[in-house]
DNA sequence: CGAGTTACTTGACAATCTCAAATATCTCGG
DNA sequence: CCGAGATATTTGAGATTGTCAAGTAACTCG
């Protein structure tokens, strides 16, 4: 029973819950600056590291390929993205961002605060700390 | 510019997305496990804690008073919380769990294994080190 | 008392999400 | 090679979440 967690693991579990709640606030300040919803962002994100099916987007994102058409459609009439044939095999749409939407990632990334403001608080020696004990938390 | 931080920065970064990745998630999922959508979740969540007026709901939830109307609704068709009027203000209307609220409330706490499966890889005294860089980063 | 503010709800609309069904294409056994 | 079944995407219906503007009721204060 999680009730019966120790009050340090409880503490813990909950200051994760205030960087969870304050990154997404983060995210979508910066999606919304570029007229962006958050979901819209994300993809336009994963589509600037690589071009991709409509279907491994959405295992990416852990839902529906439906719902994946109506976000890309969103980003496609905004010239941010295009459907490209897959050579390979013509069921395939591949998703690529336009170079107006490499630009606006590139915006993305640079305008998503969240790291510099809470991270300069601690010593280069912390940040490496904090990086290993992330690391085994997320068992990498 | 973000892409000018340090490589150790970006790493830190990166894994802070993914935690809150994986917490957003799971969080998704124990809802779901009681029928209740992430945002009903929340809300129950914060009520279970102390009953309060509409607006202080979307206060915390960093949304219009209008959507709360919504989400309450919701919760109220099914019997997990009531609206009561405020003795000193009757304009507000004071939102709390019900008794099975307040039990699936607990329930949503206890599944929600997040903190158990990760933390369980770090000592007692990582724990503690892991909370105070947590407690600096969040300035609290 | 009455003007202005505050709390909540309602209605219209957009985006995100799910599910079921339709279409086009691929794959593989016979 | 052909046809059955699987796969990729889209479409459409419907629920939920979110915004904004307008409406109603109640409070506050000069």
């Amino acid at each position: 029973m999680a009730s019966r967690m120790d009050p340090l693991s409880l503490e813990v579990v909950e200051l994760i819950g205030t960087v969870v709640g304050r990154y997404y606030e983060e995210y979508e300040r910066a999606a919304a600056e570029h007229s962006l919803t958050g979901a819209q962002a994300r993809v336009l994100g994963l589509l600037s590291l690589e071009p991709m099916p409509m279907r491994r987007i959405a295992q990416k994102l852990k839902c529906e390929p439906s719902n994946v058409t109506g976000i890309v459609d969103r980003l496609e009439a905004r010239g941010l993205v295009e459907r490209r044939p897959d050579p390979a095999d013509r069921r395939v749409k591949l998703a690529a961002p336009t170079p107006d939407g490499l630009t606006t990632a590139t915006a993305l990334r640079d305008s998503l605060n969240f790291a510099r403001e809470p991270l300069a608080e601690l010593s280069a020696d912390e940040r490496r700390v904090l990086r290993d004990l992330l690391r085994r938390m997320l068992g990498s």
